[in-house]
DNA sequence: CACTTGACCTGTCCGC
DNA sequence: TGCGGACAGGTCAAGT
């Protein structure tokens, strides 16, 4: 489900509310998903969140643990006492007054509040990692993020080099190009820079390569502007919905009119993946 | 090797 | 209404 923008959102959530405090338990219920012994989290501080690629990374007193929230993972904050919400209201009570529920796997116990994992298809997970070694295995074959130095035109067309015989389509997807591109945001940043996903990597002009270059950025942020994309089961840290959808210029808009030039946006199979355009945007 | 398919899971939606 | 099948934002391992 999450991609860059939505992991980012939850980050960014969770960081202003965990870090600092102290797990006090874990609760967990669905062994498979938790990697390690969850014992050993008892009284381990939230020194950082961080992100990486779709991956999220703890910093804790002792260990490192990561979170892959693969297609349906949600992290959800409740607050003790649901004090926040008391003033202004929360943004969506009713959602999170069910937790814990069927789909919640893990639940941590904070001193402020609980935190819950919550997972339908179960394919996310969690790990507790003891020291730096143990993490860089999850990292190491990522690429670049796209507000780093590194992401430069010429990183980003000699990576595309080495992938010449596959679709456009594919090599967003590929972690190792651009981390935490996903499904939504290769089909969004392929309208933007007026490429079609079935285009062969090798066939791009340096001109079409440079404008998607700037547009991978430019979906990311507007995005991240917006709190990320609720299609279906993607939650922000607090309970509520992302709002980027309604500004996606094809991505789950099948047969309905490009918001450019009104012809009628097509979804098409590549490699197994769900893939939407504008016919005639799209060259 | 490089590339494709299947597997991991559960729920929803669509057509008959 | 019920039932079968396709599909859903990710990533590996296994197979070709």
């Amino acid at each position: 489900m999450p991609e860059l923008p939505e992991v980012e959102t939850i980050k960014r959530g969770l960081a202003k509310e965990l870090v600092g405090h102290r797990v006090l338990t874990v609760d967990v219920r669905e062994p498979k998903l938790f990697i390690g012994d969850p014992h050993l989290l008892t009284n381990q501080k939230i020194e950082d969140i961080e992100r990486r690629a779709k991956i999220l990374v703890w910093k804790l007193t002792d260990y490192y643990m990561i979170i892959h929230l693969k297609m349906t993972g949600q992290l959800i904050f409740v607050p003790n006492k649901n004090q926040k919400w008391l003033v202004g209201g929360h943004p969506d009570k009713a959602y999170v007054a069910d937790l814990p529920h069927k789909h919640t796997h893990i639940i941590f116990h904070f001193d402020s509040g609980t935190l819950y994992y919550n997972d339908l298809r179960k394919f996310g997970w969690i790990r507790l990692l003891k020291n730096v070694e143990e993490l860089k295995p999850y990292l190491a074959k990522l690429g670049t993020e796209y507000d780093w130095p590194e992401y430069t035109l010429d990183y980003f067309t000699q990576r595309l080099a080495k992938r010449k015989n596959i679709t456009i389509k594919q090599a967003l997807l590929e972690q190792t190009l651009v981390a935490g591109v996903g499904n939504i945001y290769a089909d969004e940043s392929l309208f933007c820079a007026k490429i079609r996903p079935t285009r062969k990597v090798a066939e791009l002009k340096p001109k079409e390569v440079k404008k998607l270059f700037g547009c991978i950025p430019k979906i990311f942020e507007l995005s991240l502007a917006h709190g990320g994309t609720s299609s279906q089961t993607y939650r922000k840290h607090d309970g509520s919905k992302g709002r980027y959808l309604e500004f996606a210029n094809v991505y789950k808009r099948e047969s309905l009119p490009c918001k450019v030039c009104g012809t009628p946006i097509e979804r098409i199979k590549i490699s197994g993946r769900s893939s939407h355009y504008c016919p005639n945007c799209q060259k």
